[in-house]
DNA sequence: ACATAATTTATAACCATTCTAAACTAGAAG
DNA sequence: CTTCTAGTTTAGAATGGTTATAAATTATGT
């Protein structure tokens, strides 16, 4: 309960006040050695499981969407009815188990280059998200 | 308004009864020479605008999901507050442009091969699916 | 024509997400 | 330390896409 002067330093740096919700998010969110991904509704476990005080659902919504926009965090493109949110920034990709709504992370390391031989007037690419779907088989 | 025959039969070997809902459905997605990709919502407008008589929105969704169960539609996966859905039911990939929320196709043969150099114990691949994202520049 | 199961439909329910506007608080200034 | 203010949190309402319900309608085999 306090390497928070890390996380105090980063709020500031992003022009966000640390207040006491906002650290303990960014404590469930990055303290951990591993990233990793998750629905708000998840998110929302985790923190009542980590913490003592309680942190009102909107402003969970509104503190993930800063971090979002900061940058300390990505939406992962999954078809669902529920977003995603991806703990690691890096460019990398996606195995995700439709059964058990199971993201698992493909690193860029771990997979080819992609050749797109197809290019659109006027547009230019932000990004290319390769999603491997799998089944667990029996 | 009746090369039908040719739905009603399609509908009929797919254990589903040919009604005039299912039909005129039919006839909106499957009749266009291009493939093309809809939102419930946008489809909900073409019906209206090619059709005389109304189709409920619960039968809509109820068709739409018959269909995708039958394969003659996919569902895309896009990170987004709805679903979109695919005419062209071959495995493909996708731009997508965020702003304009404008899906386009890539053809497999317009992309190289995907080599994905990791396994998971006990997991098979089931779709290996590419989304590029664009954004229209100025 | 009749019977029956499938289908359609209006409407309610659901649920993730966003909005609202009032209470609270961090940080700056005096 | 006190005051001020913009930023933040919050409960609850609203939104919007989707699904569930259950009654009316229809397709189809007999
Ligand atoms: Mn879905
Ligand atoms: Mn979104
Ligand atoms: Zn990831
Ligand atoms: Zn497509």
């Amino acid at each position: 309960m306090s390497n928070n002067l890390e996380f105090i330093t980063k709020l500031r740096a992003s022009g966000l006040r640390p207040t006491k919700q906002r650290i303990s998010i960014c404590e469930v969110l990055f303290s951990p050695a591993e990233t990793f991904h998750f629905s708000i509704n998840e998110l929302v476990k985790i923190i009542e499981r980590k913490t003592n005080h309680k942190i009102s659902l909107a402003t969970i919504y509104n503190t993930i969407h800063a971090f979002k926009k900061k940058g300390y965090l990505k939406e992962i493109a999954i078809n669902s009815d529920q977003s995603y949110f991806d703990t690691n920034t890096t460019d990398h990709h996606h195995f995700y188990d439709e059964q058990k709504k199971e993201l698992i992370d493909i690193h860029n390391s771990e997979i080819g280059p992609i050749k797109i031989n197809k290019t659109i007037p006027g547009k230019k690419i932000k990004s290319v998200e390769v999603l491997v779907k799998v089944e667990t088989d029996y």
